[in-house]
RNA sequence: GGCCCCGUCGUCUAGUGGCCUAGGACUCUGGCUUCUCAAGCCAGCUACGCGGGUUCGAAUCCCGUCGGGGCUACCA
């Protein structure tokens, strides 16, 4: 009894939302490059856990920062989602009732909440130049107070706004943060204090009168109904600054978003995982030929683990085991190897059709195949005895081109090895005994070369079919030499064993 | 510097006061199997940062300390 009610906690299948709002999760990320293995991480658990609930997946462009973020990047986020099957309920394409979802839209929407915060004097005008605050900055830092907005704009003048004016300085809208303290419970870290002298008075609308991340993240957040907000630890000091945005909006308690700040995913070399610390980019992990699937298994394994010394879940699994208990506080080291391992095993896991269907892009892509169905067929009659032996789908290539070779020649490197005397010696007794075969099938081949060559020459078997393996596949590394001989036929093993006789 | 977060094998983790002489996975090492390479199987190495408490009993609770990280923008 004991047993079953444990496993019972650990694999609810009930939401562990209690509130009776349906469960709104947003991926908001602000595209300035390829998205990376801990945007996917933070999207991954944002689904997983829409998911889990029966609640929306939201989709948001954080596009504020036209300067940075570009047309292709906003494209390329939405491919890696789909490739990777996180699909969205609301966002770009597909629309929604909260629309729309890009914020570089919605311009006017924080234009109005702006102008809204500056009547009610929860904001103001704030004509410092960044130079001035630059100054000021510094000069707090060597004082050694805490730096931030010293609030000077807060009261001004009436002299000093016409100069301003007349020097024909744009002013930035500034939040006025009250004294005090904001306290917030994080789901993963619990609760979480902010003394306000340390959270300055923040800017809302740039001196252009762009929106800034702090407005439009809390104006949407609200307006777009979201329930649940799961991102990285890097905006965890942010939170204050959003909560006085809902406190300015008139928005009672109950209905901010719950705040989850996820743990990061860090490179080897201990730092926040950025594009100069290694290949982080998916588009890379896709090229190389990792699964969609295997990326998002290994992924929810930094930071979250479903427990019972389990690690192999498929994505739907992934839905039913996740939940926000059960994610870590403390950041994950990314790690190649492991994701290899994965990869693997779910390569080992996919049927004959879907591994060709996978790996055919990389053949033709590679040169090996053109795509035709003849040499599909033998694609699909080799698989079976590579799907073991390879970690990614790339390296299919590697292992069946010697199948596709229209000219043949054995690795430069390789070539010695088949050229010493008993090497030839094998060579010349495995064409006499193959030219005289019935039939071309592996069993036949294996018999036939284990009588003539390992029992007839008292040879070690590693140590012949090392010679032939070479002189037919090009390389002493390739998929089982009998079944290669067959899958590549009498007529070009021939050919290639007696281009290997000097 | 200030504020905040974090701290179990090399790495990811299990662990929520006794089931822990700390379990699993990846990596590494050795072995088995074997036509190469893999896969598979078996075995081994290696961890509760440190110091105090609380308790009959602590990886688990408290305090301190050290270490790592984030933020400190008219970036997000």
């Amino acid at each position: 009894m004991k047993e079953s009610a444990h496993f019972l906690i650990r694999y609810r299948l009930v939401p562990t939302n209690t509130s009776d709002k349906p469960v709104r999760v947003r991926f908001a990320p602000s595209p300035t490059g390829d998205l990376h293995v801990g945007n996917i991480r933070t999207a991954l658990f944002d689904w997983a856990y829409a998911r889990h609930t029966g609640g929306q997946f939201i989709f948001r462009i954080e596009d504020t920062d036209r300067e940075r973020v570009t047309d292709e990047y906003i494209q390329a986020a939405q491919d890696t989602l789909k490739w990777l099957g996180l699909n969205w309920d609301e966002g770009p394409e597909v629309g929604g009732p909260y629309g729309p979802y890009l914020q570089s839209q919605r311009l006017d929407i924080y234009a109005q909440w702006a102008a809204k915060f500056l009547a009610q004097g929860d904001a103001y005008h704030c004509y410092c130049s960044s130079e001035e605050l630059e100054a000021r900055r510094e000069a707090q830092k060597a004082a050694n107070v805490a730096p931030g907005y010293d609030g000077k704009c807060r009261k001004i003048s009436q002299d000093d706004l016409a100069k301003y004016k007349s020097e024909g300085r744009l002013p930035v809208l500034r939040m006025r943060m009250p004294d005090g303290s904001t306290t917030f419970t994080d789901s993963i870290r619990g609760d979480v204090t902010f003394d306000h002298n340390f959270v300055p008075d923040f800017v809302l609308v740039r001196g252009d009168g762009s929106p800034l991340y702090t407005l439009a993240v809390a104006v949407d957040d609200i307006m777009m109904k979201v329930t649940h907000v799961l991102r990285g630890e890097d905006l965890l000091s942010s939170t204050p600054r959003q909560i006085r945005v809902y406190q300015a909006m008139g928005v009672s308690e109950s209905d901010y978003p719950t705040f989850a700040h996820l743990p990061f995913v860090m490179g080897q070399d201990n730092a926040k995982l950025s594009k100069r610390n290694g290949e982080v980019s998916i588009a890379w992990y896709r090229e190389r030929g990792f699964l969609p699937e295997a990326i998002c298994n290994y992924l929810a394994l930094l930071g979250w683990s479903p427990g019972e010394d389990r690690e192999n879940v498929t994505m739907k699994e992934l839905t039913e085991l996740f939940t926000v208990e059960r994610v870590h506080s403390s950041p994950a080291r990314f790690d190649m190897k492991k994701l290899e391992a994965i990869n693997g095993d779910k390569i080992r896991e996919l049927t004959i059709d879907e591994l060709l269907k996978r790996t055919t892009p990389f053949l033709v892509k590679d040169g090996v195949i053109t795509g035709t169905p003849d040499e599909l067929e033998v694609v699909k009659s080799a698989l079976p005895i590579i799907q073991e032996r390879i970690a990614t789908l790339a390296e299919v290539s590697q292992m069946l081109k010697f199948l596709f070779m229209a000219k043949f020649a054995v690795d430069s490197e390789e070539l010695p090895k088949i050229q010493d005397e008993q090497s030839q010696v094998v060579l010349k007794k495995t064409d006499e005994v193959l030219k005289g075969l019935a039939s071309w099938d592996h069993e036949t081949i294996h018999e036939a070369l284990k009588t003539a060559l390992i029992e007839g020459l008292g040879l070690k078997p590693r140590i012949a079919f090392s010679a032939i393996r070479i002189a037919v596949t090009g390389s002493h590394i390739s998929p089982p030499l009998f079944e290669s001989l067959e899958l590549l036929g009498r007529e070009r093993s021939l050919e290639r064993i007696a281009a290997s006789i000097k």
